[in-house]
DNA sequence: CTCCTAACCGAACGGTGTTAGGTTATCTAA
DNA sequence: TTAGATAACCTAACACCGTTCGGTTAGGAG
């Protein structure tokens, strides 16, 4: 073999997560993402053919995280709780590239792989196949919605700026201060109450 | 006044948002724009004062259309429900531009006037502040999760793809002929579920 | 008729993703 | 020991992007 590699599709999906976890989804360039590992941008194009490609490699291996394991006992409940804990864990970990995520769902191997699962749970939970299909795609709105619009980020600190103008939202300045507490306890009330309105239409 | 103008900041807009509807958001730059609306791309700069703002401007154009006027009536179910139709229904009138509005919806205008209804209405019926304000942030995660996460794109057509594979999908082929009425239904059961949930701890 | 000035244009700057062709360093075979 | 093969990386360029600067042009005001 001539000259040992210094790069590596691996090494490049983690620096290129790197990047996005910390300058954001616009802040990866092939030029920047080939400075930090002390090469030419062109040399990447041959560990990855392309940045889109790697992008979806980077999201592959994050979704890969994802267990869907909780479908296995039989109890749709316990299952639609824990898949859904488990995805939104697994996108909160790196909030930057949700929007990528949230794309094209369907186009994702990793994500086709755990959407067959949950599909087949909620029909041997006994959900007919059409019920099973909704309930899926509702449980990717709770998840990718509470990734998306998280309170993490966009809430000004400054007191004055909602007092006056939006007076139901005179404490939003304190928002921030508990931003991912707030986060947390909203997922969980939004999918306690799916799962409780689901338990009502079961039997119906 | 010299020369009459062919370019308004609105007439910009309104091509910007075509644009995207026709070619995504990736597909919207100030030279196609320009070029469409027989013009430089230089002089857009006279209307316009950077693209990032431009997409705000039609982002807040877009959630204008977002009608909260549901919780006047003193009653949250009704409240919740015909809000987050309208809201849907404004987002998926422009599916394109979604993954923009998602970014940061507390930085818009129009979002947070909305938002101050939408809490202020669910703390006139009964809720405390704290649990207004995760509501309101499980009907975001709806809306914009139904808007993002949608069955109108992504699914193949082809049947042979998903059969082997992903057992419990083999009917997905079908999804794309049908994913309008999917979409609908989709968000019908998880908004219905989520508003009886809640319901259900109405008084707990 | 002249001046003013808003509206638009041409050309450029620094950035982007990507490619073609060239260089270098190591391993294999003679 | 040396020659060849070749993978890994680099240099330079292309076409595009958002944006800015310094004109040019066309019409209304005096």
């Amino acid at each position: 073999m001539p000259r040992s590699p210094i790069l590596s599709a691996s090494r490049i999906r983690t620096a290129a997560l790197h990047i996005i976890d910390r300058d954001g989804l616009d802040g990866l360039s092939m030029r920047k993402l080939a400075s930090e590992l002390g090469v030419q941008a062109a040399s990447l194009y041959g560990h990855v053919s392309t940045k889109d490609d790697l992008l979806h490699e980077v999201a592959a291996e994050i979704l890969e995280r994802v267990d869907v394991s909780g479908f296995e006992g039989g109890d749709w409940r316990h299952g639609l709780r824990s898949c859904a804990r488990s995805y939104r864990a697994a996108l909160a970990a790196h909030p930057n590239i949700v929007p990528f995520l949230a794309y094209g769902p369907a186009h994702r191997e990793a994500s086709l792989r755990r959407l067959d699962v949950v599909h087949g749970g909620l029909v041997a939970a006994g959900w007919s196949r059409r019920e099973a299909t909704m309930i899926a795609a509702s449980l990717m709105y709770l998840v990718f919605g509470a990734a998306l619009s998280s309170f993490s980020s966009g809430f000004s600190e400054d007191q004055t700026f909602y007092r006056d103008r939006y007076p139901n939202l005179d404490k939003a300045h304190l928002l921030p201060a508990v931003a991912r507490e707030l986060d947390h306890d909203s997922f969980e009330l939004a999918l306690e109450a799916f799962v409780t309105g689901l338990g009502a239409r079961a039997h119906g």
